[in-house]
DNA sequence: ATGGTTGGAATCCAA
C-alpha cells in the first residue's frame, strides 16, 4: 500500500499537477493539505476518473484538506470528534482506507511564538491526540499524514541559526509533537531515512529550492502495527521542480500490507 | 539585504 501526503497550496493552481502527480507516482491514498476550496468546488469527479474516491473539509479561501483512495474509503469525519466547538479552520478530515485509520492533517502555523495563533497551534496539537483516542487505539492501523508545521529534530531545517526565535523549532512544538508520537505514532519517513537534508518544503523566495535551504515538516506518522512494515519511503522533489510547483513536495511510504 | 515569491484576496494578508 502505498501511503501519499501533499500541501498542494492551492489545488485550483495545482490540479494539472495533481492529476500528473497521482497519475505517475500511483498512490493508493493520498493527503491533501491546503487545498483553499469549498466543498462544492473540490474536483471529485477529476478524481474518480483516475479511480479514487475523495472527501474534502474546506470552506475555500485558506486550509481545506482531503483524502484520495483506491482501496475504499468509508466513515469520513469532518474536523474533531471530540464533539466540543468546532475547529476555527477545515484542517482536519479523518476516513478508513484499506483497513487503515488515516487523518490527513493541516497544523496550524503558528505564526511567530508570540502570537496568539501559536497558542492556537499547540492546543490544535494536543485536541489531535484526544481525537486519536477517540477513533481508534494506537494497535490498530492508524496513520497521521500531512503538514504538521514542526520540524521534528534540528537536523530538519537547513540552518539552526536561521530559525532561533522562530516557530516550527521551538522545545513546546516538538514536544506536542511528541506527545502525538507518544500516543503511538512513528515517523514513517524517518524510520526508512535517517540522513540529514531530507527536505519536504522549500520557501518560494529567494531561491531556496535551488539552493536547498528547506525544512522537513510534512510527516507521514503510522501506528506500531504499521511502523515495522514501512518498505520504501520517498519525497518527490521533482514535484516541487517545473512548471507553477507548490512548495511543499509530496511525500509517500509503502506499507507492506 | 529583516531581503525574497506565491496564492487568494482585495489593492493587503498568510505562508
Amino acid at each position: 500500500m502505498r501511503l501519499a501526503t501533499w500541501n498542494v497550496n492551492s489545488l485550483k493552481v495545482r490540479m494539472e499537477r495533481a492529476l500528473e502527480w497521482v497519475s505517475y507516482a500511483q498512490p493508493d491514498i493520498l493527503c491533501l493539505q491546503e487545498t483553499k476550496l469549498g466543498d462544492a468546488a473540490f474536483p471529485h469527479m477529476a478524481f474518480s476518473a483516475l479511480g479514487y474516491e475523495s472527501v474534502h473539509h474546506g470552506s475555500g479561501q485558506w486550509n481545506g484538506v482531503a483524502i484520495l483512495s483506491r482501496v475504499g474509503l468509508e466513515d469520513a469525519v469532518m474536523g474533531f470528534a471530540d464533539g466540543a466547538d468546532p475547529d476555527q479552520d477545515t484542517r482536519l478530515i479523518t476516513a478508513r482506507c484499506g483497513g487503515v485509520r488515516v487523518c490527513s492533517v493541516y497544523v496550524p502555523n503558528g505564526r511567530s511564538v508570540s502570537s496568539d495563533h501559536y497558542i492556537y497551534k499547540l492546543s490544535w496539537l494536543a485536541r489531535l491526540t484526544g481525537h486519536l483516542g477517540l477513533l481508534s487505539s494506537p494497535d490498530d492501523h492508524v496513520a497521521v499524514c500531512g503538514d504538521f508545521n514542526i520540524a521534528p529534530e534540528d537536523r530538519d531545517v537547513w540552518d539552526t541559526a536561521a530559525f532561533v526565535g522562530s516557530t516550527h523549532v521551538t522545545p513546546e512544538e516538538r514536544a506536542a509533537l511528541a506527545s502525538l508520537e507518544a500516543w503511538g505514532l512513528v515517523d514513517a519517513f524517518r524510520a526508512r531515512w535517517q540522513e540529514d537534508k531530507l527536505y519536504t518544503y522549500w520557501d518560494y523566495r529567494a531561491g531556496d529550492f535551488h539552493e536547498h535551504r528547506g525544512m522537513r515538516i510534512d510527516l507521514i506518522l503510522v501506528s506500531r502495527a504499521l511502523a515495522g512494515k514501512v518498505g520504501w519511503a520517498l519525497v518527490d522533489r521533482n514535484a516541487r521542480k517545473g512548471k507553477l510547483p507548490s512548495d511543499h513536495a509530496p511525500l509517500f511510504v509503502d506499507l507492506e500490507v
